[in-house]
DNA sequence: CCTACCGATCGGTAGG
DNA sequence: CCTACCGATCGGTAGG
């Protein structure tokens, strides 16, 4: 056995690294996130976590995509299965839903907690966070509008007005789980959702 | 002139010490308001700022008292002048939206920030935090019920679920403001209001 | 990947 | 309200 790590070693190292990350990061953001911590829980030493990143904004950029890989699967990719439009809008919303329901991350929605944090705070960690919203707020558009278009939404529908409005129902979903612990509130947001969408 | 200041001018100094914590904080959040940073802003010693707390613990819970004196003045206030149910309500949108808008916390809502920042800490700033939010809820339902029962509102309205898209449509609001600076979220939060509330 | 270290800053205290 | 200090922890670096 060489001293060395091997480079499939070191991307395993790596990956252990971003889980932790991740799960630290959702409880406590991603400044409470810190590599003395992380070290501790990993049975590593500072240099040694920081040493795959460089910085510790490097390891949030990368927490960040970890998360966003996350989020893809669990939101993204059960719609992909649905048919364009309505349908399809319908099952985003329900995944979405239920990813906060089941509390993926611990922390509830791990890049609205981002973008509080970072919000105020200029650079290249609050640039990622905007543009996975962009991207986010992108395709809810396109399917509403689909979805309008094919006749499917009430007549006069706005595509945009309706993604704000979902986006704002899964935020105060959000919110009742993570600060209130409401049972309910999955119901609640449910509700909203059909009244939106139907169905 | 005494060397011991008066009650009058210590009220004075714990009054400014707040005011700047409530600027800091809320671009900051509750966390990142240092004890040093304010003595540094405030031409004060450390140790001069935190006796007129005791503890960081004490300066947060009374910032979030302040915060709140700012929220009731600017919300619920203008509210009070408007009858109650759907009168009421809509005066207490506009309200909350302007508020927003203008951004009377340059951080956006202080309260949304605190919540995401404290929702996984237990403790006494998270207690209180959550009973503000429930207190803005239950008002938000009461005002709803009144409407529904005067039968301003749809027959078969929900108050429960009408707070809790109201409340979701705000934070959506806050989130385009603060992390998109997109200038017309506005428009679409007064949309969504206008298609729940009418008018 | 490690040990050993850096300067800065944290909340808080002693004593006046 | 101050100075002077405490132990702990921060992100990061040097050198191996």
């Amino acid at each position: 056995m060489s001293p060395r790590r091997s480079a499939a070693e070191a991307l395993g190292t790596r990956s252990a690294i971003l889980d932790r990350s991740v799960a630290i990061a959702s409880a406590e953001g991603l400044e409470g996130l810190t590599i003395g911590r992380l070290a501790l829980e990993l049975d590593m030493s500072k240099s040694g976590v920081l040493g795959h990143f460089g910085t510790k904004e490097a390891l949030q950029l990368a927490v960040l995509e970890r998360a966003d890989e996350v989020f893809r699967a669990e939101v993204w990719e059960p719609a992909r299965q649905a048919a364009p439009g309505l349908p399809r809008l319908r099952v985003l919303c329900e995944a979405w839903i239920s990813y906060l329901e089941r509390e993926v991350f611990p922390g509830g929605c791990f890049f609205v907690a981002a973008a509080h944090e970072f919000d105020g705070r200029p650079g290249p960690v609050r640039d990622a966070v905007e543009a996975r919203f962009a991207a986010w707020r992108a395709r809810l558009r396109k399917e509403a509008r689909r979805a309008a278009e094919a006749g499917d939404l009430p007549s006069g529908t706005d595509a945009d007005l309706l993604a704000f409005e979902l986006t704002g129902l899964v935020m105060a979903l959000n919110h009742a789980v993570q600060l209130h612990r409401d049972p309910e509130a999955g119901h609640l947001a449910r509700r909203a959702v059909r009244a939106r969408l139907g169905g």
